[in-house]
RNA sequence: GCCCGGGUAGCUCAGUCGGAUAGAGCAUCAGGUUCCUAACCUGAGGGUCGCAGGUUCAAAUCCUGUCUCGGGCGCCA
């Protein structure tokens, strides 16, 4: 629509000597803080400037202008504003003919037509049952997933398992091999205070990491074993609310490569010894100045690989197989990413695209702390999954409706944490967090319900075209929301950021709710249009929800 | 100390490339169900957009300084 709003206002710019693109004119039109001042809005104060006139005159002289034009229903200048409403008849026409032809597929383009990507995203540390912090890079990972998909790119999701590690290392020394999945984080918590109070057990722990690395078969199949308890249960959990991954790397698979690395890095001259560590100089490059000395240290002083070392080799790995690489990685990992970026440009190699999310701390009596699994100070994600699962029943059992419980619980978890921002932190507390009224997952589901209830009711089987008679606001307003889902899809793929897309289904939801109430649809002389109405809103709310992964249920 | 993010209503958050009267939810108060699902809707109160300068016709938005919270800054991953 803005688009052709800019096209007119090129040609009628040109009658004043004035030659602007399009583009130029799109990017300055605006939507209007209200719909009583119009539906599109061109400020013109930039012209006057342009023109040597006054903005007033200007807006005055272009209205005149454009009123011949068709389009629109009125044009209004007010101030320097000159405003647009548009013929809501035909807009609304066109909107619901392309949801209803385009159905699932409504939103979607072909910009990643041909485009192979790999997503490596959640890659927990093994070692014990995730708390909720950490589902917030497995539900950003997923959601941007399926905005890629959307988007048709060709996506494969993969997840480091990282089994090399000093996290391991003190499970084996703990001897958790033969321990349940859910002891592990006990087990996990006892030993790290006791490495951490004594210096000998710590030694102990390095001495597994090096014999791992040296090939000693009982220690691998020690770390194996502990590994495999950690990551099936990790993603059991993960797959019980619909993540999934096409393919687990592990780490131990790149230890012989990343000495290659090493010694191609040295081959750069960019590397120094000290103390037995090989340390990479990042001297010369952005790190400057963000660390007291611009390092990045790539094996310990017994001569073990660090982990960015065995990343390197990964990362080369993965950018070898497929050119465009995500990955999502926590705040804390900001620094850590823009080395290991240095370290591959050093190898003239390209480097994936990073999306960072802030940590979900823990909010009690107005103060929040961050989670610790070390400490266990922490909420599991499973433990929170349930309560959510059996807020849902209750809430079910006391409406005496029907409705699946877990989708509903899951609708929940992760909207809570998807519609916040990533670049924020979450203030969580299990209260707010499982509130089903408002801004919730559960909002979204009855919204959904309620369209599909009109749909099963509904005697009207015409469908084949529809007359509008009067349009009340909830309905434009509805439409208009309803043809905004292309654009948020887009903004929220270029920004690599799903809680555009949780956001808009919120305002869409509300919109619908809004409509529902002032407007009855069945019976009513504009049945046949509403049912149209309805139904495109149905199908908008799916494609928004599962993008977010949020499943959507007929009843509840 | 340096670097990167936050700071918007009592609380949790939106706020498009700088635009008109800064918006939601929760909480509080007042209403709405013989009617398609009240997990809903309507209304009210509640704001120095952390603070101070600057740029601009116009600043929550851009610049500078400052306070504050989170993250990071050499052998964790």
């Amino acid at each position: 629509m803005k688009s052709e709003i800019s096209r007119v206002l090129v040609k009628v710019l040109k009658e004043k000597d004035l030659v602007l693109s399009e583009k130029e004119i799109e990017d300055k039109i605006e939507i209007p803080p209200s719909s009583e001042l119009g539906d599109y809005a061109l400020p013109c104060f930039f012209l006057a400037a342009k023109l040597r006139e006054n903005p007033v005159k200007i807006a005055n002289d272009l209205r005149n202008k454009i009123e011949r034009e068709k389009g629109f229903e009125k044009i209004e200048v007010k101030g320097a504003y000159l405003n647009f409403f548009i013929d809501k008849r035909s807009f609304i026409q066109k909107t619901i003919k392309e949801v209803l032809d385009k159905k699932e597929k409504y939103g979607s383009s072909d910009i990643g037509k041909d485009k192979k990507m790999m997503v490596e995203h959640t890659s927990i540390n093994p070692n014990a049952s995730p708390h909720v912090g950490r589902s917030r890079n497995a539900f950003i990972g997923d959601s941007l997933v399926k905005v890629l998909r959307f988007l048709n790119h060709n996506v494969e999701v993969h997840y480091l398992v990282n089994d090399v590690s000093k996290q391991i290392a003190m499970l084996v020394y703990g001897k958790a091999d033969n321990l349940k999945f859910e002891a592990m984080l006990k087990k996990y918590i006892s030993v790290a205070a006791k490495v951490k109070k004594s210096k000998k057990s710590e030694k102990e722990v390095f001495g597994l990491l090096y014999k791992f690395e040296h090939n000693d078969k009982e220690t691998i199949k020690r770390f194996k074993k502990i590994t495999k308890i950690a990551v099936d249960g990790q993603t059991k959990i993960l797959r019980n609310l619909g993540i999934r991954y096409d393919k687990f790397d592990y780490e131990s698979d790149y230890i012989t490569e990343s000495q290659k690395v090493l010694e191609n890095l040295k081959k750069t001259g960019k590397i120094f010894n000290d103390d037995g560590c090989w340390v990479l100089d990042l001297k010369g490059t952005k790190i400057e100045g963000q660390m007291k000395s611009p390092v990045l240290v790539l094996t310990r002083s017994d001569g073990t690989g660090l982990y960015p070392l065995r990343d390197i080799a990964y990362t080369l790995d993965k950018i070898s197989k497929t050119k465009e690489n995500i990955v999502v990685l926590g705040e804390d990992q900001k620094l850590y990413f823009q080395q290991i970026v240095e370290a591959l440009k050093l190898l003239k190699s390209p480097y994936p695209k990073a999306v960072h999310y802030s940590f979900i701390l823990l909010s009690e009596k107005g103060k929040s702390r961050k989670m610790s699994t070390r400490k266990g100070d922490v909420v599991l994600l499973e433990d929170f999954v349930g309560d959510a699962i059996k807020k849902a029943k209750k809430e079910i059992l006391k409406r005496k409706t029907k409705g699946d419980a877990k989708k509903i619980a899951i609708a929940a978890v992760k909207y809570a944490v998807l519609k916040i921002s990533p670049n924020k932190s979450i203030n969580f507390n299990l209260g707010d967090a499982l509130s089903f009224e408002g801004d919730t997952g559960p909002y979204l589901l009855y919204s959904y319900a309620r369209a599909c209830s009109i749909l099963r009711k509904s005697k009207n089987k015409t469908r084949k075209f529809f007359n509008i008679k009067e349009i009340s606001d909830k309905e434009f307003q509805l439409v208009k929301n309803l043809s905004e889902f292309p654009e948020m899809v887009l903004n929220s793929y270029k920004n690599l950021n799903p809680s555009i897309i949780a956001n808009y289904s919120y305002d869409l939801a509300q919109s619908f709710n809004e409509f529902y109430h002032s407007c009855k649809v069945i019976g009513d002389e504009n049945e046949n249009f509403r049912i149209f109405l309805v139904e495109s809103f149905k199908i908008v709310l799916k494609n928004s929800l599962n993008l977010l992964g949020i499943e959507t249920i007929k009843k509840m």
